[in-house]
DNA sequence: TCTGAAATCGACATCTA
DNA sequence: TAGATGTCGATTTCAGA
């Protein structure tokens, strides 16, 4: 990872869709050396795709919440991760520090669409509760890394 | 927004730098067509825009964390705006309900670095307390909208 | 549909550990 | 000297009017 692939990334973070070859003239290399160089990045991980920049609003998705799970004892990584990556509401997972033992990323249409999904998400029986965060208002977000 | 503009997201979404004659083969669209729809999307903003997705640690931020802010009074969302905006490695802010009043989103490269960015924050003078949860580990996250 | 531009791939040159 | 990385030219594919 030197600094030419940096200021690749730097670049196709601003602009997915940038061609090799306009950036080949900003790092001042041609466009198959470009290219060969996002494909190691690709290959080796570092780069996990492409994708757009979709204004939630834009499908419908209105509500935005961050829960906080609390389960009775241990809960296994893969175990939350099966049971939550059913939802299709449940846009994100961590397993966290602190009183909490996952944070989870909600989007629905609705308020009564977030209630369900809590209501689902709830139904499990090691869950001892749940701590919800409804967004109002995103103040800013930077490109995601 | 018809079935066919959200058809073209899915795709996008899957693969930001797919190919518009790739796209019209799957939504039996001329290139030129699905290359017209998605500019309207562009400038509707649908479409904010394209972008790579990066594994962070490959970047060298190993050390990720969501902080609840909660201030005495009210505090203007300009003002928690121009204030965390100018750290980088807040990389997300949203006003939320609940008891917080918003949840900042930290990367960082070390738990020490996480912790200065932390105690940046908290400088603030109206600042109550913090609370932050550690992201152990991703346990999936969907592409972003 | 058409024309110019870009991506892609192979072959070869260059630099370095 | 082997491996990594670059350029160049030919061909296919794509973008844009």
């Amino acid at each position: 990872m030197d600094a030419t692939n940096r200021e690749i990334i730097r670049i196709l973070l601003a602009d997915g869709r940038a061609s090799f070859q306009a950036i080949g003239r900003q790092v001042n290399l041609s466009a198959p050396a470009v290219k060969r160089r996002v494909d190691q990045m690709v290959a080796r991980g570092e780069i996990a795709g492409f994708t757009a920049v979709i204004d939630p609003s834009a499908l419908g998705w209105n509500t935005e919440a961050y829960v906080e799970l609390y389960y009775d004892g241990n809960v296994l990584k893969s175990e939350l991760e099966t049971n939550l990556s059913t939802i299709p509401q449940v846009v994100g997972v961590w397993s966290v520090t602190g009183d909490a033992d996952a944070l989870v990323h909600v989007m629905a249409g609705s308020m009564a669409e977030l209630e369900d999904v809590i209501e689902l998400i709830r139904s499990n029986a090691k869950m001892n509760r749940t701590r919800s965060a409804v967004v109002l208002s995103r103040l800013f977000q930077r490109p995601r890394l």
